[in-house]
DNA sequence: ATATTTAATTAGTATAACCTAATGAAATAC
DNA sequence: GTATTTCATTAGGTTATACTAATTAAATAT
């Protein structure tokens, strides 16, 4: 088929890989894809000690990406992913999240380190092993950090956004459901962990005081505090409680 | 600990991670580690569709190797490991060998394809999650190819090497059980795996004819006849029902 | 509308791998 | 004991990825 076709014969560094990581997350976060923040975001992950990347490091790569028709050819801000640069940008999504949830269900790694170890193992995976793995893990429909793991292929990955709102767009006195949180800073999830805020976890939000720039939500366990900031990452559905 | 210690603030590349596994299967196979036998022993491994590495390429790396303190200096043939070289070396092989107990027994790998995928995800494990691995596995000895595995930080690494002998040094009508098959080549794998030769398994040579070049045995389930270059690489011990 | 700041690129290096072709050194063969 | 073969290195190049310093281009501010 052609989805398999299209993978024939193309070997991508693991450094085009984590590109095209950084490319949608960009993307996803709404963030425009500029060199800019594309070496701001490829620090975001703290593989060795190394500290993002030069914008010229990042031009450079760019122009490789253009020759190896990843990314369009027009020239311009912002960047923009072809139809095989995205095909390969959904396959390392699946992969990372799919080996995040290997990490945590199958070896028992600690979830806040199933990030870390999770893009290690996802350069190294070949494609017969990631079915290996989806299968034994039962088809799992999302990462242990509640998002999305997309098809094979790629095809009808949609971010599901309807319905889904940031904790601090949330409402006082209602009642949700945590769908997502956000998975990078170990610290933080470990706060996470300890307050029971977790991917399904019913919460109810106590207060939003915007000002103040904080959000107090009840969890079954007790409740927690966090800043609008780290709240605009936890993202939810409402309840049909209300 | 010093073993904890030495690992400090060292980063091995992934090339320098296959060197060392290399010359420790030289070593091991008692092949004299020279540039021309690590020039074909990097082929063995079948990664990409890298056939090989040249002499000057492993000229160049040996030379690397050593001003990173991990083949001595004295300059020489055979080329020998520091202290260093044997601690990594060592590491590297428990993480091969972990990591194909892994995709074998959590994941549900095929014995054929075990090597292959181990070979690419050791290079991805990092420490702690080695010993994760591990514990879930139920702190495993041997490889799925009946290898043993090194333990942390290489202490009482011993080859066992007493009382075992190559099936092709074997005795007509004697009975011995298998304890080890090499891993390398896929179809010689399968060939294995369908006929029952596998470690642990309990054999009786049925037939040595050395001028042939051929080996029978008999397992439980049947017979089998390997040619003597095969045989060499099974490795028994002998049972005392003889 | 000029000055400043921000964004991106070019120019020039560096390093880790790898390669082929040519050469030197050691072992083996006749 | 010279000739040949084998083994290893040097010489010289290539590619991928990164860097700093300098420059151009575009956006923003005064």
């Amino acid at each position: 088929m052609a989805s398999d076709s299209i993978r024939e014969d193309i070997n991508l560094s693991q450094s085009m890989e984590n590109y095209l990581l950084t490319i949608f997350h960009l993307n996803e976060d709404a963030i425009e894809v500029t060199v800019t923040n594309l070496a701001h975001g490829l620090r975001e992950i703290p593989l060795d000690e190394h500290i993002g990347t030069s914008m010229p490091s990042v031009t450079g790569m760019i122009n490789r990406m253009k020759k190896e028709n990843l990314i369009k050819d027009d020239d311009g801000r912002p960047i923009v992913l072809t139809e095989l640069g995205e095909y390969f940008a959904l396959d390392m999504v699946r992969r990372h999240r799919v080996a995040e949830r290997m990490v945590v269900d199958l070896l028992g790694v600690d979830l806040d380190r199933a990030h870390i170890e999770a893009h290690k193992l996802e350069h190294a995976i070949s494609p017969e092993l990631l079915e290996i793995i989806i299968e034994k893990l039962g088809n799992p429909r999302t990462s242990p950090f509640g998002e999305n793991i997309p098809d094979k292929g790629g095809q009808n990955y949609n971010d599901d956004g309807v319905g889904v709102i940031g904790l601090d767009e949330s409402s006082v006195g209602k009642n949700y459901q945590i769908r997502s949180i956000p998975e990078e800073d170990p610290e933080l999830i470990r706060f996470f962990m300890d307050n029971g805020i977790l991917p399904q976890t019913h919460v109810r939000i106590l207060e939003l005081a915007q000002p103040i720039g904080v959000v107090t939500l009840g969890t079954p366990d007790g409740s927690a505090t966090v800043g609008l900031q780290v709240a605009s990452r936890i993202k939810l559905t409402i309840l049909n409680s209300n």
